[in-house]
DNA sequence: CGGGATATTGACTCTTATCAATGCCCGTGG
DNA sequence: CCACGGGCATTGATAAGAGTCAATATCCCG
């Protein structure tokens, strides 16, 4: 697998770095030779239940990780943006799915060979574990948020986390539809539009259209967060 | 920190080995020794924003992982029982808090020496990346569960889960109260309650007692679990 | 045996889901 | 260039699930 929808794979060049925004506890010293590939809106990246042997990095576009329940309802457990690495259940089966929202370049490391022992690879696999546990980390908020916050609250905090994370101007240009956003909080497509039309209502936010929104008061967003 | 009501802290003999209900893909060559330390009932072993340095391993009792919301709404992430590692945020401030949710013993071992490039340490990162691993996996099951499960569902959900990890016969020893229970599924805990009384109307289950759960049909519990 | 903490049960409320009807935007083709 | 069509989003009316508030009940522990 590493899918179907995957195209012309060429060879990542060194030099390979981890990304900043994750800073990993160590300098990377290591420049794998990774598979770039190319995905188009919404194609599988890879499955629930196939078999896991890479890590990816996302190079372009956004990704969404989910599970499924046998009845179709989704949860979205992450959102992947540019220079962010997913896909960390190798050496067994994948637990979740990942897809591109939009049309997204990806690069596909071997996780057995990030572990080979071969050399002073050790400061890969700390990377790795650096990275692991910054992922444990965003997904404790990610259960706060789930199991405690209201509608208002978890659309707040989307909004800001996006924000954080693409960076700029507080205009965040949402790559997903509301229904993924949905998804991702928890919630239905309707109760997520009606929570960004209150969050107008109060003055904090201005949507420039349905999927660009201009964060005016970030300072009382944040209040509404928590 | 590494708390108040630490007790007479002995050194933990080797050799050490990572617990096996946690299947590390390497097997552990190393047997570092680590402090024991022992928590009466609801003691604090690490609190959120404390600077962190050492991981846990949970020798006796039950320990809750927690993150406060500033109202004092809660969310639990995780119980821990005997033979399972926590406390994955070394190196930074400790991201959640933790308690004992009954009287417990834990070792600790410090982060900063499970790093060391000293010598052929490779393989206890490795574990520790493979522990850190299977916390985003449960992690993932977690949030699907917050995200997009009801009720009943949950409960459901969780005394499997502990039934799974309690071993043995079916009869399942709830050390946490109704209160602990739900905060980590993400309910009241009269919901708890309700539902409880509503798995025992459905037969599927028989309390022996508040805290001694009997799942009478197992396979009708997943059924309902999802 | 008594008493405080923990748990259950009930009545009612409130938030969010559900079902349904428009509305809007954008790309396509006439 | 404009009209059409389809996906996506918004808005409304209602329903349902879980929360809240409150009154017992039960279980330990001393």
């Amino acid at each position: 697998m590493l899918t179907q929808s995957a195209v012309p794979q060429t060879a990542y060049e060194p030099p390979f770095t981890f990304p900043s925004s994750q800073k990993p506890a160590v300098s990377n010293s290591l420049a794998p030779v990774g598979l770039v590939m190319s995905f188009g809106r919404n194609a599988e990246i890879y499955a629930e239940g196939e078999i896991s042997g890479y890590v990816y990095r996302v190079l372009s576009g956004v990704v969404r990780v989910s599970k499924l329940l046998p009845d179709g309802r989704r949860q979205i457990s992450a959102f992947h943006m540019p220079g962010e690495m997913f896909g960390f259940e190798a050496g067994e089966i994948h637990y979740a799915s990942a897809e591109a929202v939009i049309p997204t370049k990806v690069v596909a490391f071997k996780w057995e060979g990030l572990l080979d022992v071969g050399s002073k690879q050790i400061n890969v696999v700390r990377e790795l574990l650096s990275l692991a546990v910054l992922g444990l980390r965003r997904s404790q908020d990610h259960l706060l948020l789930l199991g405690r916050k209201n509608a208002l609250e978890r659309l707040a905090a989307f909004l800001l986390q996006m924000d954080a994370r693409s960076g700029l101007s507080h205009v965040v240009d949402l790559a997903m539809p509301r229904h993924d956003i949905a998804d991702y909080l928890g919630l239905t497509l309707e109760t997520v539009s009606r929570m960004l039309a209150e969050l107008k209502e109060a003055g904090t936010i201005k949507l420039e259209s349905a999927r660009r929104v201009h964060l005016l008061d970030v300072a009382k967003l944040k209040a509404m967060s928590a």
